[in-house]
DNA sequence: AGCACGCCGACT
DNA sequence: GTCGGCGTGCTC
């Protein structure tokens, strides 16, 4: 009779959080996929290495016999997860304080999970074709495309050293090319090899998707290529899932929980926009995928690269020189391709000396006709969608706040809603003010939908030139588009608008950072914000990071085509136009950028001279929320090592958190600092204790839940 | 987390 | 007389 310890989904919080122990009549490999009962369920489970004797220092979690079950079965058909994969599940359970249960299941394809061992073996048969090469000789592959001076040199660099590699390069520098052709030759010389790529948003895959199959399929055989994000039917997911795991697939493209997808063959990593936020998960185990791709290139032996025209402070600080405590290998691609190829120029707009209140100042409107007038198009960010952020009565006060959360309902004039973007609550908009009366209330501040009938209102006198068709004799009037969320909801939405776009059928496309981000238009040679000013005094120290990244990266929507990027203009509406950060931008000057921001960080000693983690905690008033906080907070002396790591910890005290009510729920957080990782991690380890303790305390009583969050973006 | 059991209020 | 609210407790 064999002792077996199994991975099942189970929370950190609860009391079968560890491993669990079945038995079998026959030895099972670690790894291996087996079905088991618990209580009344059948669950997925994978048999986890036991721990080995002298480490099995609790001899109380030893379960007695008589409670002991056997497994209910093996999943048939499928290998074993290999030492790699559960290296790194165990890696990311502990160092962002979470079950390994829940880690090991939510990296598996959720039908997986649900499927009968024999509803298994049944899609495994059906799937688990090999791909055939001998359909390469069809069409001739997509030819890779020339390369620039710049990016032979940094394909050159990755192949002689090891890494890990920051490529920073700028907006239309041939990033993805590079990515392309440091694949193929990767590919091309190993057969079994691959490869996986990540984007930071499901909107970008598709693209993605056609560059590396118009490459690849040819010479892979189709099916060599596959997806893996949250966008895809449970069905393709698990093929997909299965196609990389058996080794047919060679490239696995995906968003950020692909980081766990399982690939026997794994030789290269590529994390694309590797600055991006998406990256950092905000539900369940709280990874970073950016860096988790770093640490399993570690792991597996294997090369890794970051790319990004405006990198993460922290991958940028880790691309430091060698001298300076550098570990990252900076690769740069600072020119676009493109004989006179050139940056957008920069403009920036002083609100301070336009007409009051008003959006759009008239010599961006101005430039806008111009382009319309010369058949080319304009793209005007704003990164706020709806129509109005809040509805107001000018009488009473009355504001339109949501009863449920501490926030506005933003009205969207579209379907005459109030709408909560926290709690998703919407009612009509109300004929009057709810609280006085007055049928006299106003939208206040404004969205892309505003926008949107502004510009229209605005140019409406504005025409463009002539087509074939004679209807309109003086020129045709302007055809604007929104792109956002709202516009986008229904499946299919984004993709015919885009290719609305790239078909020169609009002439001004109006949206937020949805628009802002890696989509490769070519006709576009004006980018205007209309109001970044918000985050260039935020309490959120990451917000100039943020916001410089994305009008660095907005702007480069801006003349990708060679022949019109010498005219490419982007402007910044700004009442702060000599801001060090918009001076940076107009220089496209990232470097510079980066600079000043290490600076503050490390004289406030911030991240990343700094790590940080954050206990969130929930509950119906923020008395217990914070309550229940500030007793773990005390209990925190208690831990082992306590004096020691005191030195090194900082606890601060639980404050309720930005949003602090989102549907009728009251949030607390706190903030630990720590100016070492591994002090960090060990108290937070040591602490994990306490926080179940004081759980199931008084101090517990009414708290809805608590989760930790290891390295949080968002403070 | 599921899923039970368990003990009190408004319905066929 | 039952359906069903969610409080407490258990699952290898």
């Amino acid at each position: 009779m064999n002792l077996l310890s199994v991975l099942v989904q189970t929370p950190i919080h609860s009391q079968v959080a560890g491993p669990l122990s079945y038995f079998s009549e026959r030895s099972i490999a670690a790894g291996t996929m087996v079905r088991v009962p618990l209580g009344k369920r059948d669950l997925l489970g994978v048999i986890w290495d036991r721990p080995s004797a002298e480490s099995a220092a609790r001899p109380e979690a030893e379960i007695s016999a008589d409670k002991l079950r056997p497994i209910a079965g093996e999943i048939e058909g499928i290998a074993p997860l290999s030492v790699a994969w559960r290296q790194l599940v165990t890696f990311t359970a502990d160092y962002y304080q979470r079950s390994l249960g829940e880690v090991a299941l939510a990296a598996l394809p959720p039908q997986l999970r649900e499927l009968t061992a024999l509803q298994v073996a049944r899609r495994i048969k059906r799937y688990a074709k090999p791909v055939d090469p001998a359909s390469a000789l069809s069409n001739a592959a997509a030819a890779s495309l020339p390369l620039t001076a710049e990016q032979q040199l940094v394909i050159n660099q990755f192949h002689s050293a090891d890494g890990p590699f920051l490529l920073f390069g700028a907006t239309g520098s041939g990033k993805t090319e590079v990515y392309l052709q440091i694949v193929e030759r990767l590919l091309a010389g190993d057969a079994s090899a691959q490869a996986l790529v990540m984007v930071p948003e499901i909107n970008l895959t598709p693209q993605l998707e056609s560059r590396f199959r118009a490459r690849f399929d040819d010479l892979f055989g189709a099916g060599a290529v596959v997806c893996l994000h949250s966008g895809m039917t449970p069905a393709q997911r698990l093929k997909s899932w299965l196609a990389a795991h058996s080794g047919v697939a060679r490239i696995v493209l995906g968003t950020r929980m692909a980081i766990f997808a399982s690939l026997p063959a794994l030789r290269l990593i590529i994390v694309d926009e590797e600055h991006d936020p998406s990256y950092k998960s905000q539900e369940g185990a709280r990874y970073s995928a950016r860096d988790l791709a770093v640490y399993r290139a570690r792991l597996e032996g294997v090369k890794v690269l970051l790319g990004s025209a405006t990198p993460s402070l922290e991958t940028w600080h880790h691309s430091r020189s060698v001298a300076e405590g550098g570990r990252y290998v900076r690769l740069q691609m600072p020119s676009r391709i493109g004989q006179h190829a050139s940056l957008p120029l920069v403009r920036r707009v002083d609100m301070n000396h336009q007409p009051k209140k008003c959006v759009i100042a008239p010599p961006l409107l101005e430039a806008i006709a111009e382009r319309v007038a010369r058949g080319e198009q304009s793209l005007v960010f704003l990164n706020r969608r709806g129509y109005a952020p809040v509805l107001h009565c000018a009488d009473c006060d009355w504001k339109s706040e949501c009863p449920h959360c501490s926030a506005y309902r933003v009205f969207h004039k579209i379907d005459r809603t109030l709408r909560c973007h926290h709690c998703g609550y919407t009612e009509r908009v109300p004929r009057a003010c709810p609280a006085c009366g007055n049928p006299d209330i106003a939208p206040m501040g404004r969205g892309t939908e505003r926008l949107e009938e502004h510009l229209a209102e605005l140019l409406a006198d504005v025409r463009r030139p002539n087509s074939i068709s004679a209807q309109w004799p003086t020129g045709e009037p302007v055809r604007i588009a929104r792109i956002d969320a709202d516009s986008t909801r229904l499946k299919g939405e984004l993709e015919s608008q885009l290719a609305r776009v790239h078909a020169g059928d609009v002439d001004v496309l109006v949206g937020t950072q949805m628009i802002a981000k890696g989509h490769d238009f070519r006709r576009i040679t004006l980018v205007a914000a209309i109001n970044p000013d918000g985050a260039l005094f935020s309490s959120d120290f990451r917000a100039a990071e943020r916001l410089f990244g994305l009008l660095m990266q907005a702007g480069g929507r801006a003349g990708r085509d060679a022949d019109i990027s010498a005219q490419s203009e982007m402007w910044l509406q700004t009442f702060h136009p000599q801001h060090p950060l918009f001076e940076a931008l107009k220089r496209h000057d990232y470097p510079a950028f980066a600079a000043r921001q290490l600076q503050e960080r490390e004289q406030a000693a911030m991240p990343p001279f700094s790590f940080q983690a954050l206990v969130r905690a929930e509950a119906r008033t923020q008395e217990v929320a914070q309550g229940f906080l500030a007793v773990a907070s005390r209990g925190a002396s208690a831990v082992p090592d306590a004096a020691q790591l005191n030195r090194l910890i900082t606890l601060y005290p639980p404050v309720p958190m930005s949003i602090q009510r989102v549907a009728n729920v009251e949030r607390s957080q706190m903030l630990i600092e720590s100016p070492s990782r591994t002090a960090l991690q060990n108290f937070l380890s040591a602490w994990q204790g306490v926080l179940h303790t004081t759980r199931q305390g008084p101090h517990g009583r009414g708290l809805i839940r608590w989760a930790i969050d290891v390295d949080p973006l968002l403070i």
